[in-house]
Formats: C-alpha cells, sequence, structure tokens
RNA sequence: GCCGAAAUAGCUCAAUUGGUAGAGCAACUGACUUGUAAUCAGUAGGUUACGGGUUCAAGUCCUGUUUUCGGCACCA
C-alpha cells in the first residue's frame, strides 16, 4: 500500500490536491471556513466548517466536478510570505486560521499559496499547477472533532487521494477495494468462524467451532511457549471488588470505561477490566527472596472493557476480551534482561511461528504526555523508565519510533503496532514497566542483607488478546491458514459416494486417532462442486479418493492453491502431514 | 459517546413516483454416479431489525430504540 507522507512528490500532489478541494469548497459554500489540510500516509483531508451543513454523498459529487473543473482550468500555485499583520488581515474573516496563525512560533515565517481566487495559509510543499491533480478521489467523509478534542465543535472532514496519472489512481483504488477482500470480519463470516447477535450485545462475539478451533490452537500455542520460557500460569476470578481498583489506582482513571457496578450484600463488586492486580495479590500471598526473581505470572484471562459503542468493531476490539496477559515481577537489575526476553520472544512467534513479516509491525515507545492527572504524578519515576526502555531497545538494535501521551497511565510501554487491512493502527503485543502497582500493593522481596525491597513490574502480552491476535492473523494471512491452525487441516472428498464411501469413512478414522483435523464430505454433491468447496473454504489438504486410491491403499491429494495431485501410501501420507503440521 | 450512512430469506442482492416482497447461492426432497473449482428437477424458506405514527394503502414517508458500517474521540 503506497504511503503518501514518504514520497515528496506525492506528498506535495495531495498537499495541493487538498487546497483544490478547499477552492472547490469554498465555490460551492461561500462561507466554509477551513481548518487544515494535511497530507497523510492514506492520502489528504481537510477539515472544514460549513455552519449548519452537513455534507451528502451528492455534495461529494458536487464538490469532485468542481475540483475537476478547477485541475482542468490548471491554475499555477504561487507562494507568498507575509507578516503577521498581513497574514492576520488576509485571514481575518477566518478564525480558524487567525487562530492557526497566532499559535505561530515568533520567528516562523508565515507563507500563504494562492491559486486562482483561492488563498490558503500553508506552510508548503506544492506541485506547480492544479492542472498536476486531475487524478483523484473523494474517498469519506465523516465529522471530526476541532483540535482533536471531543468536547470541541464537530467539523465536517472530507478524505481524498491523488496520483500522477490515471492509471496509478486506478490501480490504488483497485488495492482499496481488495484490502476489503481480507478484511477479517469478511473471512470470519465467509469460513464461519464468529459472528454476532443483538441478543448477546454490542462487542461479544460468538466462536464456531472452526473459529473455536483456530483460537484454541493459539491459545494452547502461547501458553505452552511460556511455560518453556518459565513463566507460572494461574487463574483468577473475572471479578473483583471496587476496593481494589481504588488500591490500584484504576478506578480514579478508568472507572467510567469499566461495566457498572453489581451492589451485594456487603460489597462492591465489577467485572475487572485488567489482571494487574489480582496477579500483584498471587506474588504477595508469599514472601519473596530476591533469588525467585523473576517470577513470571501468567493467565489467559477475560477482561470486561464498555468499550464505546462507536469503537467496537469486528474482533479488533471488543468488551469480553482474552488477553494473553503476564506480569513479571523483577527485581531492579534485572528488567533490561527479562524486557529483552519478552522481545525475543515477540519474535520467535511473529517471525519463527507465524511467518509475519518484518515489516508488517512497528515499534513503539510510548511515552507520557504532558496533559496533567492523565498519568500518575512522579518525574523521577517516568524519566527513569522512558530511558530505560530506550537503552534496552537501542541495545537491541530495534528501528522504533517515540510517541508521546501513548504511555498507560503508571508507565512507558514498548508497544508493537500493525495496520489492519482497513488501515487502522493497532497495538498486539505490548511490555510496560510499573513501578506504581508494586507501591500500591506494597509487594516486596528479602534482597542479599535481609532488606524488604520493592520489585518492578513487567505488564506484557504477545498475543495481546486472542480477539485481536485472530484479527490479525485472518488479515495478514488473508484467510489462508497454515496447517497447523487450519480449522480444518484435511477434507476428504469421494470421487463416487457410491463406491468410495467406505474407504473414505476408513481413512477418516485413521486420521481422526492421529490427531488430524479432519472433515469427510459425504453430501450428494458432485465431486468437481465438492473440490471447489474446499477450496473455497481454504482448507490446506484436499484428499480425493477414487477406485484407484480404493484399490491400492493409496491417499491423493492436493494443497490449497496447487493444481498437482500427490499420491502415498496412508502411513507415508500420516507422516507428510504431521511433519508438515510441526514445521508451523 | 459524537457526525453521517445502513438494516429485505441462512448468505449475496432486487423491488418504478407509496399499490399483492423477488432472484442466485445455501437448505430440504428426488433423479443422476461423474477422476480434480458450481449436474438437473422440485419443495420449503419473510411480522422487510424492533416499537410508534402518517395514509384507503408503507420495505418505501415521519419518529424512537437496537445493531452494523465509515470516520472522529477513547483505548489500562
Amino acid at each position: 500500500m503506497i504511503n503518501f507522507k514518504e514520497d515528496e512528490y506525492l506528498h506535495n500532489l495531495n498537499h495541493s490536491c487538498a487546497h483544490m478541494l478547499a477552492q472547490a469548497v469554498k465555490h460551492l459554500y461561500p462561507d466554509a471556513k477551513f481548518w487544515v489540510g494535511p497530507v497523510i500516509e492514506e492520502g489528504f483531508y481537510y477539515d472544514m466548517d460549513l455552519g449548519d451543513k452537513v455534507i451528502t454523498e451528492e455534495d461529494i459529487e458536487a464538490i469532485s466536478k468542481e475540483m475537476k473543473k478547477l485541475a482542468k482550468d490548471g491554475k499555477r500555485i504561487v507562494r507568498h510570505e507575509l507578516t503577521r499583520e498581513e497574514a492576520l488581515d488576509m485571514f481575518k474573516d477566518d478564525p480558524y486560521k487567525i487562530d492557526l496563525i497566532n499559535n505561530m512560533p515568533e520567528d516562523e515565517v508565515i507563507t500563504a499559496y494562492s491559486q486562482g481566487d483561492f488563498t490558503d495559509l500553508c506552510r508548503g510543499g506544492h506541485v506547480d499547477t492544479l492542472k498536476e491533480c486531475k487524478n483523484f478521489k473523494l474517498i469519506k467523509f465523516s465529522g471530526a472533532y476541532y483540535k482533536g478534542d471531543s468536547n470541541n465543535k464537530m467539523l465536517q472532514r472530507i478524505y481524498g487521494v491523488c496520483l500522477p496519472t490515471p492509471e496509478e489512481l486506478e490501480a490504488h483504488l483497485q488495492e482499496l477495494e481488495e484490502a476489503k477482500e481480507r478484511d477479517h470480519r469478511k473471512i470470519g463470516k465467509d469460513q464461519n468462524l464468529f459472528f454476532t447477535h443483538k441478543l448477546v450485545g454490542a462487542g461479544l462475539p460468538l466462536f464456531t467451532p472452526n473459529g473455536a478451533t483456530i483460537r484454541r490452537t493459539l491459545e494452547r500455542y502461547i501458553q505452552d511457549k511460556e511455560l518453556e520460557q518459565g513463566y507460572k500460569h494461574v487463574y483468577s476470578p473475572v471479578l473483583a471488588t471496587t476496593e481494589m481498583y481504588k488500591i490500584s489506582g484504576h478506578w480514579d482513571h478508568y472507572k467510567e470505561d469499566m461495566f457498572p457496578i453489581m451492589k451485594l450484600d456487603n460489597e462492591e463488586l465489577v467485572l475487572r477490566p485488567m489482571n494487574c492486580p489480582h496477579h500483584a495479590l498471587i506474588y504477595k500471598n508469599e514472601l519473596h527472596s530476591y533469588r525467585d526473581l523473576p517470577l513470571r505470572i501468567g493467565e489467559l484471562a477475560n477482561v470486561f472493557r464498555y468499550e464505546a459503542s462507536g469503537a467496537v468493531i469486528g474482533l479488533e476490539r471488543v468488551r469480553q476480551i482474552l488477553q494473553n496477559d503476564a506480569h513479571l515481577f523483577v527485581r531492579p537489575d534485572q528488567i533490561k534482561d527479562e524486557v529483552g526476553k519478552v522481545i525475543k520472544l515477540m519474535f520467535e512467534v511473529y517471525i519463527d511461528d507465524f511467518g509475519f513479516s518484518r515489516d508488517s509491525f512497528k515499534f513503539r515507545l510510548s511515552k507520557r504526555s504532558k496533559e496533567k492527572g492523565k498519568y500518575i504524578d512522579n518525574d523521577e519515576m517516568w524519566e527513569t523508565a522512558e530511558s530505560q526502555l530506550k537503552a534496552i531497545m537501542d541495545e537491541l538494535e530495534l528501528d522504533y519510533y517515540e510517541e508521546e501521551g501513548e504511555a498507560a497511565f503508571y508507565g512507558p510501554k514498548i508497544d508493537i503496532q500493525i495496520k489492519t487491512a482497513l488501515g487502522h493502527d493497532i497495538t498486539i503485543p505490548t511490555c510496560q514497566l510499573d513501578f506504581s502497582l508494586p507501591e500500591r500493593f506494597d509487594l516486596t522481596y528479602i534482597d542479599e542483607n535481609g532488606e524488604k525491597v520493592r520489585p518492578v513490574v513487567i505488564h506484557r502480552a504477545i498475543l495481546g488478546s486472542s480477539e485481536r491476535f485472530m484479527s490479525f492473523l485472518l488479515e495478514e494471512k488473508k484467510g489462508i491458514l497454515p496447517l497447523w491452525l487450519a480449522p480444518v487441516q484435511v477434507n476428504i472428498v469421494p470421487v463416487n459416494i457410491k463406491y468410495h464411501d467406505e474407504y473414505c469413512k476408513k481413512i477418516q478414522n485413521i486420521l481422526l486417532e492421529e490427531d488430524i483435523r479432519v472433515s469427510y464430505d459425504d453430501s450428494k454433491e458432485q465431486m468437481n462442486k465438492k473440490i471447489r468447496q474446499s477450496n473455497i473454504m481454504k482448507n490446506p489438504i484436499t484428499i480425493i479418493i477414487g477406485d484407484n486410491e480404493r484399490d491400492n491403499n493409496l491417499i491423493s491429494y492436493r494443497l490449497l492453491g496447487n493444481d498437482e495431485t500427490y499420491s502415498l501410501s496412508i502411513d507415508e501420507f500420516i507422516k507428510f502431514i504431521k511433519e508438515e503440521i510441526k514445521k508451523r
């Protein structure tokens, strides 16, 4: 997928196209006021205030038409340098631009760009004439809060893309269409993996046997992986008292996003939104020596978050989440080593075992912002923690970017960001440093000198959550799962059910006994149709059984996406498939 | 939560300006028995998301709710 921000020409082209959009809007709605129109990875957008007017599909067509006219006319784009006074005067009717100007640093050279009858305050980066902007498409439109703050007025936002040639535009739009084909919600429906039901509620997907098989395989896999790494798994309740979350600090920060309180006789319970306090109490249940650490407490744990109705989407954002969670209780001198191990495990899982490409995800150092009250107030802690994570990532030579305002309230994080089919940037694995939880729950261990000392907690998730990981997996694999994850690994198709039914059943039973996930298509359809169906359902292996196989005790099979047919004895086939499953 | 859009058979979609809800696939029944991506015929399937209203008449217009979709905001 093209990143419009990375290429200088594409950037300028899209930026100019954004101006052209604003110009067209100004022609059609003379009272329009403009906020900003930046280039983004997906193209460009422009935020504007049209008073009470709300953009419709028809408006988009009209604006598009006007833009075509402007592009055909092809005015030159001219740069002007302005003094602050000139700028304030030029945009005196546009409060949003005045706001921008007033917020510019004293020494900034203020510039504006004109094309025909339209001038926009702008830092620059443009093509020469509007003629170059003719291959554009307005993609979507919606409301967007002024300055990204939900307390502010909602402006109208229009998104678009612009490419140098009609062919490139066509190809890009085609690519966007294809992305919809690998949307995990579509794959989930096509392959019957999960669904939601109104009677259950929003954000609460149900997993059908096929989807559940994938999920179970993932969950077993990650637990086994963690056991190899010395994790200890626990079970803890999905309920806890509000008291516990008041102690942990989550109550202050997140009570609005928790399901409401259940009042009992003398307790107030809530569904847990995270597992940290439960695990802290498990740690606290016994005394620890410095020799016991690190202690890695893991759990496949359901947590419940009252996600905003507009945020809920497929398996990507749900209200009951099965986290692949663990809390590592470590000595301060073990932080580096343990975080390193988490990163290593993450690579092992994502690259080696799942075969995702290295550029399907990005490392992000998530730091706090200056926003007051959002983060625990302890500058020294933050500085130590952020610099430690940074040092670790540098030492591991990870390619990462830093972002303010993405930390947890209790500490900074290393987040692994992926892009969904629809272009959402979401976190899957995460590794977080926490000096606060041990403090709040008064966690200690006994050091070499017999003194009580505070451990540090590392929160980490490798798969993130089963739901979100599955959405990533399905999209990244385009619905074609590797053998070890496929819900049906082998599907048996008889040439003629009348003559081959018995042998097919025999094969089915043999494979079942070998713990291979096998299905047998004994419907009354024709062979060709069954093969087609098997391919549509993305079964990795389709076995075809006819006279030849039955009479010679053979298995003939086809691999998904490959027309060739191979024949093996039953034993050879079992050996082959078991090896393939083991390979991951 | 906010701005917008949508909801018709299990799935994908039709249904002129308001005038008897249809098709393909899937399901079921029967026939056919085929060697590598859709055999033929038939049957059944709907309180048009749910509630209220306008109208002689509502899938279609108005309204409330729910869910879904596209963004925004949020994301421990």
